[in-house]
DNA sequence: TGGGTCTCAATGGATATTCATGGTCTGGAA
DNA sequence: TTCCAGACCATGAATATCCATTGAGACCCA
């Protein structure tokens, strides 16, 4: 695959609606990947963040869902495609280039005041920042920008009490 | 693969707006190589500089990525890619030769006033010229070099204080 | 070989555009 | 009517784009 890839990182807030700026290189990404302003976003396996992507990679997890054959009407293969399309959730980026996390996301993210964009090439992870801190296994450097943006923006090291 | 290589070595200025030039041999080594303006930057494993490349270079890094087959959606496999994409950052040289420097970059190759750059063929470095300075290991004859070159700007020996 | 001219790279400054973010308005559901 | 989601507008800061300057080197020609 030789799509354009998403690439870097950006720390973004939440406002008292809701509503979160993708990155604009993320949304540039997004347009030149798949065509489309669509963003899908979804649990991460494994991880305790969101994963964030265009359509033309749903496409691709959709593809490797179905090569491995599963069949929809056992509990593992049901299970298999809840976990892909139930808890992922579709948006259309605004003209400001912002989406409107629903509740159920923010939940799912343990996303408050602020989300970290960290990019994966044809994903990206949207951290609550905090999380990402305590998060065991990451690049030392990856931390080093994260306390950097947080530190330029303000945010306190420990996280405050919600 | 026999593509033009990075060659030489350039002291530049990084101005009051983090603007800086690329030298203009490796922007068009880049432009050779990639057929594109795109220039990639990131933090070099192991040293205290930056690293810069090309896309075509990019892709065998990605691809070396892919080579180790580790699937992207177990949490060490999003590291991985994290690792390469994420605190990777991508610029398009402008029509002056100039990139803009992020501040985040800057952290991570302790850059302030100059950069000094270095050809390694597929790639090439950029330092800070007093980290460089005192790097062990590096060839007496690029310090040499890098010596002539402060001395012809009036850039003191020892770093003055920031 | 020595001057003179020309070109281009590196850098500086001014202006225009975009980004992230906040607020306001309005129509329709409750 | 009250409340909320979505569309629309507003703004300051950061970024990109454009034009100007200077100095070094390439080139040419007598």
């Amino acid at each position: 695959m030789s799509y354009e890839s998403f690439i870097g990182y950006a720390l973004n807030a939440v406002d008292t609606k809701n509503r979160l700026s993708i990155p604009a290189e993320f949304r540039d990404a997004i347009v030149a990947r798949s065509g489309t302003k669509d963003l899908y976003i979804g649990p991460a396996r494994g991880l305790d963040c969101l994963i964030g992507y265009d359509k033309s990679y749903h496409q691709v997890l959709q593809n490797r869902l179905d090569a491995q054959a599963v069949d929809e009407e056992t509990a593992e293969g049901a299970f298999r495609a809840m976990a892909l399309f139930g808890s992922t959730s579709a948006f259309k980026i605004d003209d400001a280039g912002r989406i409107v996390m629903t509740a159920g996301l923010k939940d799912l993210g343990d996303i408050a005041g602020h989300v970290w964009f960290v990019a994966g090439g044809n994903w990206f992870q949207m951290w609550n920042p905090y999380r990402f801190l305590e998060q065991a296994g990451v690049e030392p450097r990856m931390l080093r920008i994260l306390r950097r943006e947080m530190e330029a923006r303000g945010l306190p090291m420990t996280e405050p009490a919600r």
